[in-house]
DNA sequence: CATATTAGTCCAGTATCTAGACTTATTCAT
DNA sequence: ATGAATAAGTCTAGATACTGGACTAATATG
């Protein structure tokens, strides 16, 4: 029996209606209301009312009238607000903590990281050194007039209801979510939680190198190996969030044993451990960042160990990339994390497989990008998700 | 950039809200107005109005007055109307043309098979043929009281903007939908095509193994090897509509080159045609079946190669349904087509792969389940869908 | 047989959108 | 300069779909 839609009322019209004419202004500021009314299907009155309702809650500003030349009454055009109304994004990582406060425009307004070793550190003490990091840099937005009302983070694991295991941080089954929301202060749009992979497709997507890709795959690569799936502009999550895990596809049958419990996993010949074990360099612990920079001088020096680990974990990339475009379909590849660092050394090699396979029956070749966003994706990505959460209901803010 | 909503006005509620009431009626029939009031959360003088519509458009009916025995007044209950509207379903196969006809309740009403090698047949006489079996169900169905609204066709092969490539029947960039269309009686639905894994996911999913499943994938194997996959209760097509194809997923990077232009491919050791290889039997052309029967014969008596063969191709599965299954995270896998009937000698080879891999990150395993319809699932996936079209727009029958 | 209880209908009221007239602001031609 | 043409934005009336509560209908209980 196919699924049944849910009923709607007469103030969701409103709300949608809202939030429609938000998005067209978005895409097309500085935009006058008589062509958000032709953008949206809407009636020049009713893209009034709208526009003097956002207007009140601060997301839309009136622009500078820019004449181009035509002959009637010139439109009085809207934009987006620089403010005061802004979403922050945060990120846990085994290294490092990070913070980003971004306005309704997309740009940054505030930044900040923290270094320090969350490996192993209590759920509870790394809870509470990000809530710190958010009230510091709140205040920092507060005082350029910015109003913080939705918070996002970004955590290097897997989200099984609502339940966070983070294999690189020590979590298990952290109700991560709930100890955020306690930590923050309370806003409108509260606290959403996500997997790293998941934000950083979003952060490439938004304002990196997925721009424009309607459909693709991120892959984010660190210590273990995950992808964010993007679908039509919007997250891929599977049936309980837990999609995207290209780190435990197997690309050798016969290699070696996992800590997911398979053998020959991707992560097993991609990942950055695998990678500096492959290319002979000592896993100096706590230095990933130190061990990634040396594996890049002696890729660049030609050393034959690091041109096999690049070469093997191109191999694994290929095979796993190639059957996730398979199945998935999109347009483009993004790699990210590391494998925006060592892209030069594995886009050649991706690129000729995923073009060679399925080529014959899809026609079409979804490019393969490196990230632009360096290690900022995914705290762009969260924060970027705060921001469309008041896209996507501009109404709640009343 | 987030994207936007698009804008709804007041008809569009009344729409939303009729297939609402509708999808209430289906999943909870018999049921009175009351009881769908509180399920849709609409009024009951809103429900009754809907369901007025709904009855002058011959989608339901009163049933009779099942009293349980409570105090007030009995309700009016009413249920989804066995006619006289109907879906057609349409399937083209390598080794045949199949149809079925299901009313509203999704009851098979009609069903007919004509064998026939469509193999190097041109499409247009294909089509013709297939029109020429819609035409003599249609006039069955309607000597029943039927009325056919809607048609879905279920192809071996990938869409690509509109064009069917179906290497199997030596099809190119076939205009399928435009073709079908026009040979096909005009209808308010018109006439959808897909991917036979696709419909026979949907197939599954409604009346066969899936029922239950929120997301899953069904296995369709054939000659090649596609996956259908439902997340959500919905299709994913991926950014083109060529999401699933499963079958040119690497599983052995040293194996045997494809025709999609890769090697190692899943279909060259899963694919009927590799099976009865490696089985060592002989490839009698247009015999599909039969050769498929043989090997089964095989491997009941315990034949080495066709054991050898069932494990080669149980193999495969693992690798490439375990990589499926930490990108998509389904809650089942279903084995149709030729994989449902080897299933005694896949499944417990895929469960295990399944279980192990990625165990420790998701905690949840995805059932292993063989299909239930047999070779009926696409067509009863593409009745249904036709069925689905009415569902979510009952309005559009006015 | 009266009362309680639940189903379904009727009717007034509210919110949202639409349509078209009207006002305002600007360009272009005379 | 001045008036016609043009386009933006506002105002008013009207249509539509839903809500809420009053009302009628049908049945069980005591």
């Amino acid at each position: 029996m196919p699924e049944n839609a849910r009923a709607t009322h007469l103030d969701a019209v409103r709300e949608r209606n809202l939030a429609s004419v938000l998005g067209a202004v978005a895409h097309h500021q500085p935009v006058t209301r008589a062509r958000l009314a032709e953008l949206t299907g809407l009636t020049k009155t009713t893209v009034t009312g709208q526009v003097a309702v956002l207007e009140r809650l601060r997301l839309v500003v009136g622009a500078d009238p820019v004449r181009v030349g035509g002959r009637g009454r010139p439109g009085a055009p809207v934009s987006l607000a620089p403010g005061p109304v802004a979403g922050l994004g945060l990120e846990v990582n085994g290294q490092y903590l990070a913070a980003c406060v971004l306005d309704m425009t997309g740009a940054v307004r505030a930044r900040a990281t923290v270094a320090g070793d969350n490996r192993g550190r209590r759920p509870d003490a790394t809870v509470a050194a990000l809530a710190d990091l958010a009230g510091r840099i709140a205040a920092e937005a507060a005082a350029s007039g910015l109003d913080i009302v939705g918070t996002a983070v970004a955590l290097p694991g897997v989200l099984v209801e609502d339940r966070v295991n983070a294999p690189n941080l020590g979590w298990d089954a952290v109700p991560a979510a709930d100890l955020l929301t306690a930590a923050l202060p309370v806003q409108p749009f509260g606290v959403t939680v996500d997997n790293e992979a998941n934000f950083g497709a979003l952060g490439e997507l938004w304002y990196g190198a997925g721009q424009g890709a309607g459909s693709y795959l991120y892959l984010s690569g660190e210590t273990g190996v995950g992808a964010g799936i993007v679908v039509g502009g919007k997250l891929f999550r599977g049936a309980h969030g837990a999609a995207g895990e290209l780190g435990h596809v197997v690309v050798d049958p016969d290699g070696r044993p996992c800590r997911c419990g398979g053998a020959g996993c991707l992560e097993q010949v991609a990942g950055l451990d695998a990678l500096l074990r492959t290319a002979g360099i000592p896993d100096a612990s706590g230095t990933a960042a130190a061990g990634l920079a040396e594996l890049e001088r002696r890729l660049a020096e030609g050393d034959p160990a690091a041109l096999q680990a690049a070469a093997a974990a191109g191999a694994g990339l290929a095979i796993a990339l190639t059957g996730a475009v398979n199945l998935l379909d999109p347009d483009t590849v993004v790699l990210g994390g590391i494998h925006a660092r060592l892209a030069p050394w594995l886009v050649p090699t991706v690129e000729a497989a995923v073009a060679r396979s399925g080529s014959r029956l899809r026609g079409r070749t979804p490019a393969v990008r490196a990230a632009s966003l360096g290690t900022e994706s995914a705290v762009r990505g969260a924060a970027g998700t705060a921001i469309a959460r008041i896209f996507a209901d501009p109404g709640a803010l009343a």
